[in-house]
RNA sequence: GGCGAGGUAGCUCAGCUGGUUAGAGCGCACGACUCAUAAUCGUGAGGUCGAGAGUUCAAGUCUCUCCCUCGCCA
């Protein structure tokens, strides 16, 4: 039994997040942990809210709430969300709750002891009327390369461009309006990562089982040379820099960036977890504490991932302490909105509590997981989500389940029959099963999750090719005990279908493993001899047909959502 | 403008270190079946692998040039 460390990309607490996000980090993650768990493996996984930043204040300040009551509240609300996708962290924390804060001050500390922190004086915009500095989206003003009016401190919306704040024309506090803005020295904390090139460059060169958009992203940013960068701000809202409950000289008022602590979170909610659950969350982080025999695992969309093999490795490695760095990196493309931008303002896309408004979660986890961005960037439209689902689950698995167990119901008497012999049909299907079977572990495993899904679905199909060689329907009228083990053969069947469908549509596989009487210990991935599991279920056992499973897609269905969240016509 | 990722059947995509008639699912056509959510199963038609040139006995698969799409950054 292998132990598995997997972290899924923090969402940040901003709002909702849309299905791209869902689809780039924490499903495939939940579908990974799903399946190392049947598989046996000790698997812990951790997600939190990413909390801390100007965002996440500005957002609570136009919705004229304190940030701690916003974030409490958009906790509960990503909370909610994932749990109707089924998400299943071990623990979904904060950055914002106090093992991620006396974390961030620890590293932060050791770094400085190492050299790789220094205070720098900055010069930064400050408003006189609102008597503080106004970092990043704090101060807006006129771009001075395109002239937009509006630009923010930290990037200019209409052009693009990066800026910072003392680049503005005309600039303007957001938070007052008012123009009496100075720029006045202030020192900020500086992490030296120029001095740590090497020893990440030698650390991603050493880390051979990440894909190749991880590497070339990984070597781009080195080659490009490694930037010194600042990692404190002049807001309230964030970890204080501080050291032992005593703030450092100077930065009363000062907090760390969010770019620093949020990743520490992914340290700060295992710890979270272990207070919740009486765990050992040092045995997952520390080498000298037993994690040397963690496998680490990230999942993250292809943005994040400069941060996560260059700047947060900087934060472990330049402590020099025995922490656990990431081993597996999977990234991922973007999920399009028919091949352009997921947009709130534009109505353009799904968030995530929309989708289960419309329908459960996992009908889009089937569809995000069969589709999911794999190899270059995909593009959601409802056609294509109407096609997978209406064939893979209600057609294929849907309909397979139902026939199977109506015609039991109807014939022998809703229990497993007994009667018949194995013989060559059964012979086949087992052939195929095991290869197929096979195919899908060494899939998943692999992370490969557009090949995973097409070897389930592959293996759903199979039980419908059974069927026809083994014709029960024909044979009953003649022959009722060569009926019973076609029938007890597909039912025995419907069992492995559905163990391994548990990691993308883990509710209607419980739905269907429930009908068929499967213990809950008695889920795992299918393993062994074919026959053996061909065989297993015992006969007289009841086995009662579900409700309908999947409901398929009409074609008023999506008209109508095309209407409300946008279509072709976009 | 630089960098990155792509351009493969009508659609969505597979095709590792170059090697027999380029694959899958959907869609389409035809056939079979009737247990089932008008579901299922089988067969088939469809591609000069963005364009051009080169290397090689042999190139979606390597090299160069060009065109187009998306993203990141100037």
């Amino acid at each position: 039994m292998a132990r598995i460390l997997i972290t899924s990309a923090l969402p940040y607490i901003n709002g909702v997040k849309h299905l791209g996000n869902l689809a780039g980090s924490m499903l495939p993650a939940d579908v990974y942990a799903r399946f190392q768990r049947l598989r046996g493996h000790d698997v812990l996984y951790i997600c939190a809210t990413d909390e801390h930043g100007t965002p996440a204040e500005l957002a609570a300040a136009s919705s004229d709430m304190d940030v701690r009551a916003y974030c409490d509240e958009q906790h509960d609300i990503q909370k909610r969300a994932g749990d109707g996708f089924s998400l299943s962290y071990d623990y979904f924390g904060r950055t914002s709750n106090a093992p991620n804060i006396e974390l961030t001050q620890h590293f932060a500390a050791v770094l400085e002891e190492k050299g790789l922190i220094e205070e720098r004086v900055e010069h930064q915009v400050f408003s006189i009327d609102d008597d503080r500095f106004l970092p990043d989206r704090y101060v807006e003003g006129t771009c001075p390369h395109c002239g937009f009016e509006r630009a923010r401190g930290d990037q200019c919306d209409n052009c693009g461009r990066l800026l910072e704040p003392t680049d503005l024309k005309e600039p303007y506090s957001k938070i007052s309006g008012s123009k009496n803005l100075e720029v006045r020295e202030t020192a900020h904390l500086h992490l030296i990562q120029t001095k740590m090139e090497g020893k990440i460059r030698a650390w991603v060169d050493a880390s051979t089982e990440w894909p190749s958009l991880a590497k070339s992203i990984a070597y781009k940013w080195l080659d490009e040379g490694l930037r010194d960068r600042s990692i404190t701000r002049d807001l309230k809202w964030g970890v204080p820099v501080a050291k032992d409950g005593v703030a450092r000289p100077g930065f009363e008022t000062k907090v760390f960036y969010v770019w620093f602590d949020a990743p520490i979170g992914y340290i700060g909610a295992t710890w979270e977890w272990a207070e919740a659950n009486n765990g050992d969350w040092e045995s997952w982080w520390r080498t000298d504490k037993g994690a040397d025999d963690v496998t680490y695992v990230q999942f993250m969309g292809k943005d994040n991932v400069a941060f996560h093999t260059v700047s947060f490795p900087a934060t472990i490695l330049g402590s020099e302490e025995p922490w656990k760095s990431v081993d597996k990196l999977k990234a991922f493309n973007w999920l399009t909105w028919y091949g352009g931008k997921f947009s709130t303002s534009e109505n353009r896309g799904v968030f995530m509590d929309q989708a289960l408004d419309i329908l459960p979660g996992d009908y889009w986890r089937w569809y995000l997981t069969a589709n999911a961005p794999e190899g270059s960037d995909s593009a959601f439209t409802w056609d294509h989500f109407q096609s997978l689902i209406n064939k893979d689950l209600a057609d294929v698995l849907g309909n397979y389940v139902n026939r199977v167990l109506r015609f039991n119901k109807s014939r022998f008497e809703a229990v497993v029959p007994a009667g018949g012999e194995w013989g060559e049909h059964e012979d086949w299907l087992a052939g195929e099963m095991d290869a197929r079977l096979k195919s899908a572990a060494e899939n998943f495993e692999a992370m490969e999750f557009r090949k995973a899904a097409g070897d389930v679905r592959a293996i759903w199909a199979l039980g419908n090719e059974y069927l026809t060689r083994a014709e029960p329907w024909t044979k009953f009228k003649t022959d009722p005990d060569a009926a019973a083990i076609g029938v007890r053969t597909a039912l025995n069947f419907m069992t492995v279908m559905a163990k391994i469908a548990q990691p993308v549509i883990p509710n209607a596989a419980a739905t269907i493993l429930d009908a068929l009487g499967i213990a809950e210990d008695e889920r795992a991935w299918p393993q062994g001899e074919a026959k053996t599991l061909l065989t297993a279920l015992p006969t007289g056992q009841s086995v009662e047909p579900p409700e309908v499973l999947f409901k398929k897609i009409e074609e008023a269905d999506i008209e109508a959502w095309s209407e409300r969240f946008g279509g072709a016509e976009g």
